[in-house]
DNA sequence: CCTCCCGCTGGGAGCGCTCCCAGATTTCTG
DNA sequence: CAGAAATCTGGGAGCGCTCCCAGCGGGAGG
């Protein structure tokens, strides 16, 4: 219970050195059977835990990783996406032995002062970042640092570990989905093309229709910024235009979009066929359930963490860069399920 | 910008001890004003930040306070309310020169296995523990424990320091409102009596009700678990019983609750009446948009942080306690705003 | 019988910092 | 102008740990 053992005291009341504590501890080899019980037992009754902190002064290594979160994410941070994030590599980080340290910016000002101080003073053995803007000042100075480091979604600049998901080939998949159940206005609630997701969803989306000599009308395009707001408003402003099917970027903004829709008094899919991207658990739960495309957020996390790890032991040397597949998920929302599959050609 | 500066190192280019740059870093009294500069711009020009890690070992503080979320919270974690006390609780933390750790407990497995690791490590000069439940194996062990902790919400053991906010009161508030309003058959969606919230909540509803000659009938409650499906589940329990008005105990219930009445075809608040609980943004996103208790989520991560530090620096000793007023926020759902303030009696 | 080796153990050094004390220098006092 | 006080500076000790090396005893080999 007392907090401040150290090696030595254990070692005092075992009648060993520090030494043979410290192997015993780190389960080394060279301690008489007797003499590790011994220690053991005395370990044991004590609780006596070994300080981190002295430990990590001489390893140089603390266990503790840092997951940073940048401004602007105000509303990103609303979306349940961000909680899976952080879900996904809390998780990986308990598994892994690490401790996990969150850092959410609230605004640049924030950031450049946080900054120097989280990755210079030797507390962290590496960082992940998330939620990058193209251009992102921080992956800038970032990239130059010492520091390993992890994105999670892929960043506008080389030379830099990320693991993301193929969003590229996920919209085209959603692209080819609504073309081939004959929608003919197919439209897009796109995430903003500020982040590398929200351009190469947009890019696998009409690179999809286009090859099914299907090219994208820019009047059936409305910009969203991840948000559930957003995607209300963008749906609002593309309702005009008639659209029979809609791809959201994500399925946050899909849920928006539904409201604007049902708002519209638009029954989905039969007016209006919809479509999400990410797979999150509202997606199911809305009614009609969304159709989308699930993406590993848990998975992504986890293989994040072990990067890093791998990175911060030198067992990699960067860059390492995965991408995680990604899969459709058919449910009501596209219309896929109504009993004429194909519908009317208005 | 090479990482493995010394204060030593810094004192040799600078002409002048460790024990100097110590000083000059540390902004104390006794140094020549030519020497600080001198120093200061070799620091400057050096780059150089001072290793934590070392200063914590001879301080035996290290700036990182630990924010715990127990088991169980899967559900809970996707209510918005945690993403903004986690902001709130981040905020505060940058600003008082700490680190925020965060540990997310998946089970009872991963909290056992991870609890003594994390406050006996002596990486931790402090914890805040939220979404506690009554009688939380969790709690009874960190009291006794060595470590200065902060319960985020009222935990149901004497002797802790914890900040609160009044549910109790809020739901009073709440049940007033909508007894002033004319209604006759008032609901409750409830929170979980296996928190101290749901408790207060539900307590402080059936206190206001019976205050004003209007006791709960038991056919009027139905429980929920703070998720949105909990709500909506609960709702569709309450319908069959023809309430006029229902205060779900929270915003993100009364969401779900909203749906199970759209679905119903019942107009809010023509024909039923809502209230929330927390003053979320979905609350005012809502259509209608949702009356409710709003209570300062950031404004109780904040202090919760400075209690902390307070309890670590011994500027206070335990148990210290805050609880804070809520505030009744009117919008469309309660029906105040209708025409006629007096509605139908049926 | 001596040497060599091997298993095991103890203690010194040092990680980078802060604290404290003593010495060097300057300034103030009577 | 001597003596005391105030100001400034450097270095030792030590925070709790790991790493390394030397030393101890005992068994094997020549």
């Amino acid at each position: 219970m007392a907090e401040n053992l150290t090696l030595e005291d254990i070692g005092r009341l075992a009648g060993v050195s520090r030494s043979t504590v410290s192997r015993v501890i780190n389960g080394q080899a060279n301690v008489n059977p007797s003499v590790r019980s011994r220690v053991q037992e005395v370990i044991q009754r004590t609780g006596y835990t070994p300080n981190v902190v002295a430990r990590s002064l001489v390893s140089g290594r603390t266990g503790v990783i840092g997951l940073v979160i940048p401004s602007r994410v105000h509303s990103l941070f609303e979306d349940p996406y961000f909680s899976r994030l952080i879900q996904g590599i809390s998780a990986a980080s308990n598994r892994a032995g690490n401790t996990l340290s969150l850092f959410l910016f609230q605004n640049e000002e924030e950031e450049s002062a946080l900054y120097p101080r989280v990755v210079t003073s030797g507390v962290l053995d590496g960082l992940i970042l998330t939620a990058t803007r193209m251009a992102d000042p921080l992956l800038a100075r970032m990239a130059v640092g010492e520091i390993p480091l992890v994105i999670v979604g892929r960043p506008d600049v080389d030379g830099i570990s990320y693991v993301d998901v193929d969003n590229h080939g996920g919209a085209m998949l959603a692209a080819g989905h609504l073309v081939d159940l004959g929608y003919q206005r197919i439209g897009i609630v796109s995430a903003p093309t500020s982040t590398t997701a929200g351009v190469d969803r947009l890019n696998g989306f009409v690179e999809g229709l286009a090859l099914r000599g299907m090219p994208l009308h820019p009047d059936l395009r409305a910009d969203g910024d991840f948000s559930e707001e957003s995607g209300y408003q963008a749906m609002r402003r593309l309702i005009p235009h008639r659209p029979d099917a809609v791809f959201a970027a994500s399925d946050t903004m899909a849920v928006g979009a539904l409201w604007a829709l049902q708002e519209a008094g638009l029954r989905v899919p039969h007016d209006v066929a919809l479509m999400g991207f990410d797979g999150l658990p509202a997606s199911e739960k809305s009614n009609p359930a969304l159709t989308t495309v699930r993406q590993p957020v848990t998975d992504t996390g986890a293989r994040a963490v072990q990067m890093l790890n791998d990175l911060v032991t030198g067992a990699a040397t960067s860059p390492v860069v995965e991408v995680f597949p990604v899969e459709l998920v058919v449910r009501e929302s596209c219309g896929a399920m109504l009993a004429s599959s194909r519908p009317r050609t208005d």
